[in-house]
DNA sequence: ACCACCTATCGATGGATGTCAATCTATGGG
DNA sequence: CCCATAGATTGACATCCATCGATAGGTGGT
């Protein structure tokens, strides 16, 4: 975090009459930007999209790393780690239930990163 | 490429009578999820989603690469590297006028992913 | 108490990635 | 024809990341 926005952004003005418009300085606040990535990030792996899949197709859209570990193929280390990444990034819960961890969806997380995406979209269309 | 699932899934079934239901095998394909994966990663950094957000604000949501350069804080060459990984992403795509190129947002690519994504959020709902 | 089982953490390692300075290519103007 | 400018490419470097084996921490059964 220690970055953020450490640039003074000094804006030279594009007076120099080149190629087009002003340009806009920020059309995102940094910060904005970096917590984006960040989400983007957690969902930039495919055993990731698929352990976010699995789980919110499973019954009860919830399920323990003994289910989750065949299906991506990965060792149990492994799993564990990518799990523990979704639940940093805030797209999946953790539930320690007797012996087990079951993970489900974090409600709102993806219908937040959705919204950004729209937005997005919505601004060109 | 090479990779897109060798993997043969055993899917030795849980018959040890252990945690939880059967675990459906496959949630995503195997290829779609790295497909997913590799639109996300390019929207895994600031200054990506900071570039996109910029094209996507620009009046006629198109900026070329000297007005991208400053809001950024970035090298040009690291700029022009990030928009390469944008357009190779099918998410912005690059035209060349004059003596300038122009970057504008690919139509229905961030759609799509906001279609993939809302899919998700939606089975568990 | 002991043991079996599930999961997380640690340490190591190979590969991918972001960044820049320097250079190259191409387009336009004089 | 030469020069200035916009942008891409190259090479180098540092950092991050995915992955695994080995191990530790906790929980439940016997």
């Amino acid at each position: 975090m220690t970055t953020t926005a450490p640039a003074p952004l000094p804006l030279a003005a594009p007076a120099d009459g080149g190629c087009c418009a002003p340009a806009l300085t920020q059309a995102v606040e940094p910060e904005v930007a970096q917590g984006l990535a960040r989400s983007f990030k957690a969902l930039a792996d495919p055993a990731r999209v698929q352990l976010l899949a699995i789980v919110a197709t499973q019954p009860g859209a919830e399920a323990c790393v003994c289910d989750l570990t065949e299906p991506v193929g990965l060792s149990q280390p492994t799993v564990s780690h990518h799990l523990k990444i979704l639940v940093e990034a805030g797209l999946l819960e953790r539930e320690q239930r007797g012996r087990w961890a079951y993970f489900s969806l974090a409600p709102g997380a993806l219908a937040g990163l959705v919204a950004s995406l729209s937005a997005a979209t919505q601004v060109s269309a």
